[in-house]
DNA sequence: AACTGCGCACCAT
DNA sequence: ATGGTGCGCAGTT
């Protein structure tokens, strides 16, 4: 319950911060939230945290320091001008497009990227990472229930990515200066540290190695959607034994079907590139320090076994839908079909934080509100018709139509599939 | 002291 | 050229 209401919060805080043309930063929205609504920034950090994995809103790095945005509002605003221009087939899907691009570009590049169906794809796999972190999230807000860690504190966990990050950049988070001081409540030195020091603009060099997604311009950016690392980061703590686990499930998502399917690119991270926001920036440096952690940085493949969390299953099944396009192509099956079939499976466990998150990560983070808002979780996604995506979740008809087609109709045709064999 | 408004330089497209 | 962003500073509460 207090979730919506912090969504509402934040959200609003940061339009705020960015009508006022002040930059919306974890210091400024955590000290609005808190005079606004009494909130006390701890709080406030830890669900913005959450938000973030969702991508309801955007982390990204601008000009050197670390800026919030509401992902529905970096969507529309991205190919305005276009909309009124083009027709409205041309419209949809620029919108669409938008959408994909902003998720990963997060920033003011909200790029206007009219590729297509490849960049989609693209997109959704990478948006699918971020979900992967969600793991918290999921567990947390919709507990399905075995797996929640520990009841730990959400927050809590952010910090410590920072701190690893900082270590593994060597830079203390301090430095650039030009922030007084971390974060109001956010723990001291946590991810805010994480951030200033980011901002410094090193980090560039040190995700280049593994870093699946490394990125490519501006600034080294990284989101948590990209990075999926970021799921640890969430419950790095504990996970910390377990890092290596984490990576590779990441891995196993996206990266990796990605891989699988077209090896061709050795390195797989041409592809990452490209769908990599330019400066979304993951607040988990976990990320990095579990790139650190695999000496060859190369795409681990395995596929972690863990399947206590529900993310995981939902990456595969993001994966498994932009895999399954790639097979089209002429991917490999097998792998694809295991993926699907623990997706399918697990759909009925979704959970509408889950739906929400997917779609989030699919890049519609704006509709994924509507899936939120009409509750809609793994078994009434089941029962979605085509109907239902168009006019009732009261959402744009270029989204709602790639959602249904791409991804609704995708995960019930599977999950269905997967029943009559059984 | 904290908050707000905004001109203007930056930056990406 | 266009448009988003946010620094820095002045005004307001």
């Amino acid at each position: 319950m207090s979730e919506s209401k912090y969504r509402e919060w934040i959200l609003d805080t940061i339009d705020s911060l960015r009508s006022r043309k002040a930059r919306p930063d974890l210091e400024r929205i955590c000290r609005m939230v808190r005079r606004r609504h009494g909130s006390e920034p701890d709080r406030t950090c830890a669900e913005l945290e959450k938000l973030i994995q969702e991508q309801t809103v955007l982390k990204v790095n601008y000009k050197g320091s670390i800026s919030y945005r509401n992902a529905a509002k970096v969507q529309r605003r991205s190919r305005k001008k276009d909309d009124g221009t083009l027709t409205t087939a041309a419209r949809r899907s620029a919108v669409e497009e938008a959408s994909h691009s902003d998720l990963s570009n997060g920033d003011s590049a909200f790029g206007p990227v009219d590729q297509d169906e490849e960049d989609l794809e693209a997109d959704t796999s990478m948006a699918m990472d971020t979900d992967s972190n969600a793991d918290e999230e999921g567990a947390d807000e919709s507990r399905d229930g075995q797996d929640g860690p520990s009841p730990g504190s959400t927050y809590e966990d952010a910090p410590v990515p920072c701190a690893t990050v900082r270590a593994a950049v060597s830079a203390p988070c301090s430095p650039s200066g030009t922030r007084p001081r971390p974060g109001p409540g956010c723990s001291p030195g946590s991810g805010l540290d994480c951030v200033s020091f980011q901002k410094a603009g090193e980090r560039p060099s040190s995700l280049p190695p593994s870093s699946p997604r490394a990125l490519t311009h501006n600034d080294w950016a990284y989101h948590s959607a990209v990075c999926p690392a970021e799921r640890q980061h969430p419950g790095m703590q504990r996970d910390k034994a377990v890092t290596k686990p984490a990576i590779l499930s990441v891995t196993t998502s996206p990266g990796p079907l990605k891989n699988n399917v077209k090896k061709e690119d050795a390195g797989g991270k041409v592809e990452d590139n490209g769908l990599t926001s330019d400066q979304l920036v993951p607040d988990y440096a976990a990320g990095l320090e579990e790139t650190k952690n695999v000496p060859d940085g190369r795409p681990q493949t395995l596929s972690l076994p863990s399947d206590n969390c529900t993310f995981k299953n939902k990456i595969e099944i993001s994966s498994f839908t932009a895999a399954e396009d790639s097979l089209l192509n002429g991917g490999k099956g097998d792998e694809i079909s295991v993926k699907k079939e623990k997706m399918s499976q697990n759909l009925l466990q979704w959970t509408v934080a889950d739906v929400a998150s997917y779609f989030s990560a699919a890049g519609f983070p704006e509709q994924a509100v509507a899936f939120r808002t009409q509750e809609i979780d793994g078994k009434s996604l089941l029962l979605m018709q085509r109907s239902d995506v168009l006019t009732g979740l009261s959402i744009r008809l270029g989204p709602a139509l790639k959602i249904y087609e791409r991804h609704v109709k995708v995960l019930q045709r599977t999950h269905f599939l997967e029943y009559e064999d059984l």
